[in-house]
DNA sequence: CATGTCACG
DNA sequence: ACGTACGTGACATGA
């Protein structure tokens, strides 16, 4: 039986050099898959599906996996034999514990449907075939039922799930077709997928692989500071209260606040709710004790509920570390995200939170490196609009906050006020955001008026800037979409829309998206040059976490100098603006002494 | 499962 | 007249 499998796909490959696959896996984590079949499509409709590990009551005898995997090794492993694939990183994870290499990494769909259009919904299989082929993919749950009678993969009949996973290997091989098609004819979107993000798949999967180490009792012994503490804010806020409810929900929250108290209603929420958020609470606390009681227990109770408390449950009891996933077809501006847990997001602006990052670690004779771009998006802004006043801005090595500040209060460098410098900062930003006068006169809390000065006067400092911003808006209306430096299209669908918010929205993201997905490209560009460089040069060094505009490695202390070399000088060069890329570098024992 | 909130760049 | 700065993911609550 494997024999005929064997040589009917090698008799296959010789004609196209190609075949789709489709890995059924069964497991919660990517460390821990068990393949449950696979499909294989050799030419389009016509389709097969080898099964190992079903298990039901009168289920069949299956093959032999590691017979199976052995016999396949060879073709999964030649790089003359392209693997066309949905999701590879997660292929990669599994065949790698079955000690399988995949290469070449030529074809996935999932990533070829991001690159197509970042925007069209979700990049799965089944809406990625409607889409361009207009199929309808076999629904997983036909299958397998939903809600308590739900059946597991493993307990799937092997004749019904035979078609669903044959047709994906079906679709797979398809897809690759139509659109590697749409790719290749729409600017450089083909150059983007090849050389950017199906480079990166290996890059993220060695991230991934690795993990971090994270000092679980350190988080036991904050968790339980925090307790302490949080038991205390209570206490005090029932006292004020004059009674006691769940101070987690705001809805109870709002109730005693807006009709118990009486306080003054601020602000409202989208569905017309009395808002108790962050910002209206810093605003009340002016006048009363009691919101920032609710502040400070806000911020202590989520240090505990989603860092401390969680983050211990995430870690590997075989590796001690947290393997986290980055996802490479989430972000609509080309940005990668992280989940499982989210390891973008671990707590930096206050000294609390800064506790959790200490419990980011490195292993014995190792550090932590962390290497991060200097106003990455803001040297883009120069470059972009090639405006005069921003490029020598940056030209320097001066603070870019303080030299607009200086430009458009019109007062020398060594003479900016901290409050000037903190307006010109939220300026700059706010251009990157795509921002109104009123929006700046929130951030600043100063008038409309006096918001539209400033920002009046910085157009008249860097008139390129405005003139960048006004040729986007009108790009963005004629075309759909806009486009990063490398060519990344972000679509705008809301861009000719009849509702004015959507509208607007539309063309703010239309401001921000060459930027953001602008930086994104650059340090995608930086992290393959890194990975590859690390695995030729032999250091004892590896990439574990990005975070935007950050990388962070561990590195064995006798390659620490090499490391930090050669990574800087990646970074700044992974793409040649009309302004110098800085990058800081931080080295500690811990994340938060990195920085 | 939606909502509100808040952690990050 | 109206609502208003970009991009994410996770948690607790409550219907």
């Amino acid at each position: 039986m494997l024999e005929r499998i064997e040589e009917h796909i090698e008799g296959h490959i010789g004609k196209t050099g190609k075949f789709s696959f489709s890995l059924e896996t069964i497991g919660e984590h990517f460390l821990h898959q068990e393949i449950l079949g696979i499909a294989v499509c050799l030419e389009i409709g016509k389709a097969f599906y080898l099964p190992f590990l079903h298990d039901y009551d009168d289920a069949p005898a299956q093959l032999d996996i590691h017979d199976c995997l052995t016999r396949l090794k060879p073709m999964l492993e030649d790089p003359n034999t392209v693997k066309a694939g949905f999701d590879l990183k997660h292929a990669s994870h599994v065949l790698k514990n079955y000690d399988i290499r995949l290469q070449p990494v030529k074809t996935d769909i999932h990533l070829a449907s991001y690159v197509a259009n970042s925007v069209a919904g979700k990049h799965q299989l089944p809406q990625i075939a409607r889409n361009y082929l207009q199929v309808s993919a076999v629904d997983i749950e036909s299958l397998l039922g939903k809600g308590k009678g739900k059946l597991s993969r493993r307990q799937a009949n092997i004749a019904d799930y035979t078609p669903y996973a044959a047709q994906k290997a079906d679709l797979i091989l398809r897809l690759s077709l139509s659109l590697e098609h749409t790719l290749a004819t729409n600017g450089h979107l083909l150059g983007l997928y090849q050389y950017y993000e199906l480079p990166l798949i290996e890059v993220l999967a060695a991230m991934e692989q690795h993990g971090i180490r994270v000092n679980a009792t350190a988080l036991a012994k904050q968790s339980k500071q925090l307790g302490t503490q949080l038991a205390k804010l209570q206490l005090a806020v029932f006292e004020i209260a004059g009674e006691e409810f769940n101070l987690s929900s705001p809805k109870q929250l709002q109730s005693i606040f807006y009709e118990k108290l009486k306080l003054p209603v601020l602000k409202k929420t989208k569905t017309g709710q009395a808002s108790t958020a962050e910002p209206v609470l810093q605003e009340l606390a002016q006048d009363y004790e009691l919101p920032r009681l609710v502040l400070e227990y806000r911020s202590l109770s989520k240090l505990k509920s989603t860092y401390t408390d969680k983050l211990p449950l995430e870690i590997n009891t075989a590796t001690g570390r947290i393997h986290s996933s980055f996802q490479q077809a989430v972000a609509a501006t080309g940005r990668l995200s992280s989940t499982d847990p989210n390891l973008q997001n671990i707590p930096i602006r206050t000294a609390e939170g800064r506790r959790v990052r200490q419990a980011f670690v490195c292993d014995a004779g190792n550090k932590l490196l962390a290497a991060d771009y200097s106003q990455v998006e803001l040297r883009i802004m120069a470059h972009l609009s090639q405006d005069e006043g921003l490029l020598s801005a940056f030209s320097g090595a001066e603070d870019v906050h303080r030299a607009t500040a200086a430009d458009v209060f019109g007062v020398a460098l060594d003479k900016v006020s901290t409050d000037q410098r903190r307006s010109a900062k939220a300026i700059n930003f706010g251009l990157i955001y795509g921002m109104s006068a009123f929006g700046l006169a929130k951030q600043l809390n100063i008038s409309r008026g006096e918001a539209a000065k400033y920002v009046e006067r910085y157009f008249e400092k860097y008139p390129g800037v405005r003139k960048y911003m006004d040729e986007t808006q009108v790009l963005a209306d004629e075309k759909g979409y806009v486009e990063t430096l490398f060519g990344r299209r972000l679509y705008l669908p809301d861009i000719h829309a009849g509702n004015g918010m959507l509208r607007k929205a539309a063309q703010r993201t239309a401001i921000n998206a060459p930027m953001q997905g602008t930086a994104a490209d650059i340090i995608k560009r930086a992290m393959i040059d890194i990975h590859l460089w690390l695995s030729m040069a032999g250091l004892d060094a590896r990439m574990l976490l990005q975070v935007h505009d950050e990388l962070v490695f561990e590195v064995s202390e006798k390659d620490l100098d090499l490391l930090s070399q050669g990574v800087r000088f990646r970074m700044t060069t992974a793409a040649s603006l009309d302004v110098p890329l800085v990058v800081d570098i931080g080295v500690g024992k811990n994340w938060d002494e990195a920085h």
